[in-house]
DNA sequence: TCTGGGGTCCTAGGACCC
DNA sequence: TCTGGGGTCCTAGGACCC
């Protein structure tokens, strides 16, 4: 049996955690850059507020009504989140932590089970020793059990699907709120008379597989009882990208290159983090596309890198250097993005023919990596910029940025980084980093006026207690 | 002034192979 | 004369998720 366990509004659970005085209060948590709410309690949702509002317009309807605003903190969610999910596991043999606040909890079919007590007894749990409450859905499979989460929310917090209440649950639930019916599928289904879950759990799988793809006719079969959906077992991401929206427009190559590198020191960091290594680095960099002063861009270019790797120096020259190629002077940029791609785990490394010291010294150049082939760029002109025309700036070495390669070995790089690591590790992540992301302009910098301390990972946000 | 960030999986279609 | 059939791999873009 599943149970799917769902923390109700976790990051306003998590704010409230520590502010005794906003119990039954409205709380909202907003996006980076206080852009738009991402999260709300039940009280908030009553007075009418959505996941999804734009700050800006409903700020002063929110102060109004008393709302309380948190910019996201998200090293005190993902601290809470692993706290709840440590309980998880004392109590169930076999997790699958889904996402910050969604865990399936997988039980044995037994005979004569109290899986409604067990989950009960799941809940109080949570809330006796870390104050966050969750609610539990337990079904046969793991969209049932996502159904039966929605149910527990709007009940007393446990809700059991079972053979013999399974058809008329699912006569009460819309077919676009089941798990992977999007906006799209939900369209195509409401034009054939399809409207509810039951309705859906009916559709024949020959006509699932055509129009819905795979995944259409996976969740069919798992409302109808048979599990279809596997597990993500793996543990390491597959890319990594990390991307803000500036707080206000940037025009300068040197403030992009600044907040580029930020991101890059970031995006490696998860990269190592997970012991991983990158074969490609994308860059993108585009405008807002809401604003209507200037013309608009978006511009996009990859490389592949020398040979997978973590080293930071590497993957950040290289990114830089594809951003120099994409930038055009003159526009009112938004947002820079760094993506690594082709993922592989430490372990799995291949050396290189050429990856040997002898060779790092002196890199073979121009002739060594036949090959390797560089990555043409399918660079796409945006939304309304015909004349980026990115075409020329499409190819990129497959042997990274023009300036000369120190005369550093593979071991003595991953040395370096080990001790780069170490050093973040104890002093805090940005403790250490490459000159290029220390700047003083900053106007890419994140807006976060509503921050709440990081009570339970900083010895300076620790709450005094009298 | 001001509209998020970080992921996964699937499919179609092109390039290429014998 | 005759213009097949069966594959693989890769990428961009769509759809979906939290």
């Amino acid at each position: 049996m599943i149970f799917h366990v769902d923390a109700n509004s976790f990051y306003a659970s998590c704010e409230r955690l520590f502010r005794p005085d906003l119990s039954d209060r409205p709380i909202v948590v907003l996006s980076n850059n206080d852009g738009i709410i991402v999260a709300l309690n039940a009280e908030a949702k009553d007075l009418g507020f959505r996941r999804g509002d734009a700050w800006f317009k409903v700020a002063e309807a929110a102060d109004r009504a008393g709302v309380t605003a948190f910019s996201s903190n998200y090293t005190l969610y993902a601290d809470i989140s692993s706290r709840v999910v440590s309980v998880y596991n004392r109590l169930c043999p076999d997790v699958e932590v889904y996402s910050i606040d969604e865990s399936f909890l997988y039980y044995p079919d037994w005979e004569c089970p109290d899986y409604e007590g067990i989950a009960r007894h799941l809940r109080n749990t949570v809330l006796r020793e870390i104050g966050i409450p969750v609610s539990v859905g337990i079904a046969p499979t793991r969209t049932l059990a996502k159904i039966a989460n929605k149910l527990a929310k709007k009940g007393d917090g446990v809700c059991l699907i079972d053979s013999a209440s399974v058809t008329r649950t699912l006569e009460s639930i819309p077919v676009g709120d089941v798990w992977g019916v999007g906006w799209s599928k939900t369209a195509f289904l409401e034009r054939r008379g399809i409207r509810t879950a039951a309705d859906l759990r009916n559709y024949p799988l020959h006509l699932a597989k055509k129009h819905l793809t795979i995944t259409g006719m996976r969740t069919i079969q798992e409302l109808n009882g048979i599990p279809a959906i596997e597990r993500q077992e793996r543990e390491t991401n597959r890319n990594i990208c990390s991307s803000k929206s500036f707080a206000e427009p940037v025009y300068t190559l040197m403030e992009l290159e600044q907040a580029l590198s930020t991101y890059a020191h970031e995006a490696v960091r998860r990269l190592r983090d997970q012991g991983s290594r990158a074969t490609f680095v994308s860059v993108y960099l585009m405008t807002n596309p809401w604003d209507d002063e200037g013309p608009q861009f978006c511009g996009q270019l990859s490389a592949r890198l020398d040979r997978p790797t973590s080293y930071l120096p590497a993957i950040q020259e290289t990114a830089l250097d594809l951003l120099r190629r994409i930038y055009r002077e003159g526009r009112r940029y938004r947002k820079v993005m760094i993506n690594l791609l082709g993922l592989e785990e430490d372990r799995d490394l291949q050396a290189s023919l050429f990856d040997d010291d002898r060779y790092q010294a002196e890199p073979p150049r121009g002739t060594a990596h036949p090959s390797e082939p560089a990555l043409a760029a399918p660079a796409y002109a945006g939304s309304a910029d015909a004349d980026t025309n990115l075409g020329e700036a499409g190819k990129v070495a497959g042997d990274g940025p023009s300036r000369p390669r120190a005369a550093i070995s593979g071991q003595e790089r991953e040395t370096l980084m080990a001790c780069f690591d170490r050093i973040n590790g104890r002093y805090g992540r940005d403790a250490l980093r490459l000159g290029m992301s220390i700047g003083e302009g900053r106007s890419w910098r994140m807006r976060r006026r509503f921050l709440s301390p990081a009570y339970t990972t900083d010895i300076a946000g620790i709450p005094d207690v009298h």
